[in-house]
RNA sequence: GGGCCGCUAGCUCAAUUGGCAGAGCAGCUGACUCUUAAUCAGCGGGUUGUAGGUUCGAGUCCUACGCGGCUCACCA
């Protein structure tokens, strides 16, 4: 770490090697704003009066929550207006204060919500009420020990007998009426954009429910949670371009995994009947409203299972999940009424292309006669474009928009899907679905292609591909071929989206308002320089 | 990568045709013992993203660059 102290990451004020000075010294407030330095002296001033400005330890007896739920039981005892005889301590950070002559109201945050503080000068002595508005700011995290008591406004809150400083808040909050409404510094610092708005608050409260909830649901089916390899000598599991490292004791490149696939489905191999992964993958792509180049993914698989057991079960964990971080089975995505009650219409491919464009791929078989097909039928698509992308193009521009209430679309050509098993009764098509949900596929799903000859020959036609060009064509994975050969049973597989799952739950547009730390273009200052690029490839970063 | 838009005080935003860079919040000083966007009086706060250019004069016009947003392309 390198001590920054100034409110625009990369504006190092302090980057010298001493890291211990005391908070409170002058030397690095040559590069403090005005604002940062009236703070800086308020801890200083502080501590001059014998209180440290950051205290080690704090106390608390109760929560807000809990001091709110406390006065709630206790007020039907209590005369109008009757305080609880009992005192709380409460810690947390002041958010609001209105001062008025000699009393003070003021609201502090904790984790589980807000409570107001009612201060009197009478109860707490002319110097610590002085203490109290000349060296405590907006943001400062204090603890205080009271009585609760309901104002006469109706407000409860806690009249104040004692405050201390628990860490003293060198930079202002944001403004307090409009927030933090900078995109970039949003996602930058998102610490500010969290003390600021409440929406993010919310966003990812719920992202966590979400993720609980799934963990439940699977766990509760008997699916075992495992972990898998980031680092992978060789990507695969879907169609998409890796990131790519280095590993220096090994001399080895090593991939980012773009997905846990195969992993997963050699453990089914290996005798686990049911598992699942929830982790990062990276893909090196565009990045957009709808995709990060790093996201989260949730992978299970089933043996004995097939595509049709587990759209059953996809249909179950999102009406559980949205169930329980919304409270009901319905909500509202941009401006679409959803619901994800079960069962969810399952329509082909072919018959949902056919139906909102007017072709029927199936009976143009050929790259030229699709791609014809394709644009009298008003596409966009451009002259190269293989016979697979052309589908996936029709898919796109007719199909998807208007799947907004929950949809499965099933069975795929055998083109598209290098990992999934041929229809019996129709070899050109594979038994896979995609759930469709708000105008945007959540996910991928197929009975796994467990004839080890079929997926050798899938690899080799991906390789074709490669060797064409396409980059996003998965490379030959001969271990993972191997392990089909020991024999892999029947297998349901689903991934799903996490972050797009939880967009929609939220309501959020950009997938960038779901993750905390968005991936960002590094600000000039902050960026690394090749100096140290190459020093940290020579070898030990020195560093754990 | 292309196109469009944006970047002004700590934060949220103004600034007419190119003519003294402003307000609210926050801050500072003071008044006020049930306020809650508290109120009232006063005060301070700016390299207008960066670097050039045009001009008597640039927040405003031109060029390049940086960062971001939207969009197209790419991409599940």
């Amino acid at each position: 770490m390198t001590g920054r102290v100034s409110g625009r990451p990369g504006a190092a004020v302090n980057d010298g090697e001493d890291q211990g000075s005391m908070v409170g010294e002058p030397r690095a407030a040559m590069d403090l704003s005005e604002l940062q330095q009236i703070r800086l002296a308020k801890a200083t001033a502080l501590r001059e009066v014998g209180y440290d400005p950051y205290p080690t330890r704090a106390r608390r007896s109760h929560r807000v929550d809990e001091a709110l739920a406390r006065f709630a039981q206790i007020e039907p005892g209590l005369p109008e207006g009757g305080e609880d005889a009992e005192a709380v301590t409460l810690v947390g950070r002041l958010v609001s204060r209105r001062h008025q002559g000699k009393t003070l109201f003021a609201h502090l945050r904790d984790g589980s919500g807000e409570l107001q503080l009612y201060v009197r000068r009478d109860d707490i002595g002319v110097d610590e009420f002085d203490r109290l508005l000349k060296l405590y700011d907006l943001g400062d995290f204090v603890q205080a020990e009271g009585h609760l008591f309901r104002t006469r406004m109706g407000e409860v809150s806690l009249r104040v007998g004692g405050m201390t400083m628990l860490a003293k808040a060198l930079n202002a909050p944001p403004e307090k009426w409009h927030g933090l409404q900078d995109t970039e510094t949003r996602y930058r610092q998102r610490y500010a954009d969290l003390i600021a708005n409440a929406e993010p608050r919310r966003v990812f409260a719920t992202r966590t429910v979400v993720i609980r909830t799934i963990r439940r649901f699977l766990d509760d089916r008997g699916y075992l949670e495992v972990e898998t390899p980031t680092l992978q000598p060789l990507y695969g599991g879907a169609a998409a371009r890796p990131f790519t490292t280095f590993h220096n004791a090994l001399g080895q490149t090593f991939y980012l995994r773009i997905a846990d696939e195969l992993y997963l489905k050699r453990l089914i191999v290996g005798g686990f009947e049911r598992v699942y992964e929830i982790t990062k993958d990276f893909r090196n792509e565009g990045i957009d409203r709808n995709h990060s180049p790093e996201f989260t993914m949730l992978e299970f698989y089933e043996a004995y299972a097939d595509y049709l057991t587990m759209m059953e079960t996809v249909e179950a964990l999102v009406v559980q999940v949205t169930r329980e971080a919304l409270g009901s089975a319905r909500f509202t995505f941009q401006g679409h009424e959803i619901d994800v009650s079960p069962p969810w219409p399952r329509r082909t491919l072919r018959e949902a292309i056919r139906d909102a464009s007017g072709v029927d791929y199936v009976a143009h078989p050929d790259q030229a006669c699709l791609l014809a097909a394709a644009r009298a039928a008003g596409a966009d698509v451009s002259e190269g474009t293989v016979w697979p992308r052309i589908v996936d193009e029709l898919l796109k521009q007719f199909v998807r928009p208007n799947l907004i209430q929950p949809t499965f679309l099933v069975d795929y050509p055998v083109e598209l899907s290098p990992l999934a098993k041929r229809k019996p009764d129709d070899p050109t098509h594979v038994e896979r679905f995609q759930p469709y949900l708000g105008g945007g596929e959540i996910g991928n799903a197929f009975t796994e292609l467990n004839d080890p000859l079929d997926q050798l020959a899938r690899f080799v036609e991906q390789q074709r591909d490669r060797d064409a060009g396409d980059q996003e064509a998965m490379p030959i994975d001969e271990d993972y071929v191997n392990a089909l050969m020991y024999g892999m049973p029947p297998t349901g597989g689903v991934g799903i989206g996490i972050d797009r799952l939880v967009m929609l739950l939220t309501d959020q547009p950009s997938i960038r308002d779901v993750i905390l730390f968005p991936a960002m273009r590094a600000l000039p200052t902050a960026r690394p320089t090749g100096e140290e690029v190459a020093a940290a490839n020579r070898g030990g970063s020195g560093a754990e």
